[in-house]
DNA sequence: AATCGGCCTTGATTCAGATCAAGGACGCCG
DNA sequence: CGGCGTCCTTGATCTGAATCAAGGCCGATT
C-alpha cells in the first residue's frame, strides 16, 4: 500500500581508502576472507562509501546492477513492489551483512528487488566485474560465493513454504521463534520484533491490522505477553503446538 | 491435500559407464561443459544412472543430500510438503536438465524440497562430494554453476513475488505466457498446458476446483478457448492487460 | 457392454484475511 | 500548552479462494 520515497536519498559516495576501521569490517565479512591481502589491496581501490538517508532508494527492482553492497551501519530493506504500489518485504539486512551479490551472476544484470534505507544507514559499494574478476581466479573465494547464494536459496525455498503451506498465524510464531534473544529455556522464551509493525507486517505478508489482530490473540490467549517491541512467550509448546 | 506415494520407486541403479548416448548429453549440459575431457572422465565413473517409475519418491525434503541429478527422461516434480498433507509444487523438471546442485553448498546437506516422479523416469545421479572437488579446481565451471544458482535465486524471488502480489488469476495467466508454443502474432497465441490439472493447480498455489473456475472464467470472458491441454489465446493484451 | 477408478467440473457454503472507517497513543515542535 | 503527524489498534464489512458435496467424463479392465 505504502508508497516508496522516490528521492533517491545518496547524501554522498566518496572512496573507502583511508577509512581503515570499515576496511578491516569489510576483510573479515566471509566473501571477501578468501582473497589474499593484494587482492583485496586492489579491490579497495574501487570500493567507495556512501550514506542513505532514512527512507532514500538505493535501488529499484530492474535497475541495471553494476554493484553489490556492505552494510557497516544502518537497515536496508529489500522488496518487491506491485504496479498497484503495494509492497513486499522480502529480507532486512543489517550491519555486518551483504546484499545484491548474486545479481552479479545473473545472464540480465538487473536488480530483481528494491532497496530502501529504514535507517540513515552507511554503505560500501563493490563493483561487480572488479569482484568477480578476483574470484574467478580464487577458488577458495568462489567456493564460499557458492555457499553464500545457496543459502539464499534455501531461505527463499522456506519462504515460499510459509507463503503457501503456512497460514498468517503461523508466519508470525515463526517469524517470532528466528527473533529469540535467546534459546527458550523451560519452555519459556523471549523475541525482540525490532522493526516497525508496518514492516513486519510485509515481511509477513499480511495487513498491518492482521497483525495487530494476530498479536491480540496470542495474548487473549495467555500464549505470550506484549511489551513495546518485546515479546514474552509464556509456553513455545502453546506457541508452536507443531513442533 | 494428495499424499505422496511412499514406495521408493527407485527400480535400479548402474553405472553409467557403457550408455554413450547419456554420457553424451549429460557432457553437453552446461554444468559440465566446462570440465576438461579427463575431470569429465573422472566424474562419470561415479555416476550412476537410475529409473525411477511414475509415483515414485526420490527423495524427501530433510533427506541427507549426497547426489544431485541429471533428467535423461521423464519429469520430476519438486515440491513442499505439509504436516497436513497437502503439497505445493515448486517446479518441474524436465529432460536435459538438473535439480539438486545447490544443496551441494549448503552447510547442513539436507534437502529443502522432496522430488517425485509424474512420468516413468530415466535419470543420472551424480556424487556431490566429487563434482565438488572437479569444481574447486575449475573456475570456468565455478562460474557456470554460479550463473545456474543465481538464475534459480532469481526464479525464486519472481514467484514469491506472484504468491504475495498477484493473484490467483494473474498467476494462472502468467504461467501460460510462460508456455506458449511460439511467440505471439498479432495480439494471439497458443499455449500448452501439459500437466494434469492438479499439478498446474499446485505449481501455481491454488486448489483444482480454482484452476477450473479460472479456466471457464477466461472462456467465458471470450479471452481464450481451450481443447484439453491447447489453450488458444485471442488476445493477449486481455488476457494481461497491464503487460 | 458393464463396472470401476482417476481426474475434472460445477454448485453451495464457509472462512481467513483484506479493506474500509474510526479512533487512540505517542513523540515532536511551535 | 495545544496541534499535528505517524504509527498502531479496533470494529464492521467484504471478498477471493478453500472446502464440502455431488456428479460427469473417460479410459482401462474384465
Amino acid at each position: 500500500m505504502s508508497m516508496i520515497n522516490e528521492l533517491s536519498g545518496v547524501l554522498d559516495s566518496v572512496p573507502m581508502d583511508d577509512c581503515s576501521a570499515l576496511q578491516e569490517s569489510l576483510r573479515s565479512h566471509y566473501l571477501f576472507a578468501g582473497l589474499d591481502a593484494a587482492d583485496f589491496e586492489q579491490l579497495a581501490r574501487h570500493i567507495a562509501s556512501t550514506t542513505l538517508e532514512k527512507g532514500g532508494v538505493l535501488f529499484h527492482r530492474g535497475d541495471a546492477a553494476e554493484h553489490f553492497y556492505f552494510i557497516d551501519t544502518g537497515l536496508i530493506e529489500l522488496s518487491l513492489i506491485a504496479p498497484t504500489g503495494d509492497k513486499k518485504t522480502l529480507e532486512v539486512v543489517g550491519p555486518g551483512r551483504t546484499f545484491g551479490e548474486a545479481v552479479a551472476f545473473m545472464r540480465q544484470h538487473k536488480y530483481p528487488v528494491s532497496a530502501e534505507a529504514l535507517q540513515d544507514s552507511r554503505l560500501c559499494r563493490i563493483p561487480n566485474n572488479i569482484y568477480v574478476d578476483l574470484i574467478r581466479s580464487n577458488s577458495d573465494a568462489s567456493m564460499r560465493l557458492l555457499a553464500d547464494i545457496s543459502r539464499h536459496l534455501h531461505d527463499l525455498v522456506r519462504e515460499i513454504g510459509h507463503l503457501t503451506i503456512q497460514n498468517a498465524r503461523t508466519r508470525l510464531t515463526s517469524y517470532m521463534m528466528d527473533h529469540l534473544v535467546q534459546p527458550p529455556v523451560d519452555d519459556q522464551a523471549t523475541a525482540r520484533l525490532d522493526l516497525p509493525r508496518h514492516v513486519i507486517a510485509s515481511r509477513l505478508s499480511i495487513q498491518p491490522e492482521t497483525l495487530s489482530r494476530l498479536l491480540r490473540n496470542l495474548t487473549d490467549e495467555g500464549i505470550v505477553s506484549i511489551d513495546d517491541r518485546v515479546v514474552f512467550i509464556h509456553s513455545v509448546s502453546r506457541l508452536r503446538p507443531y513442533d
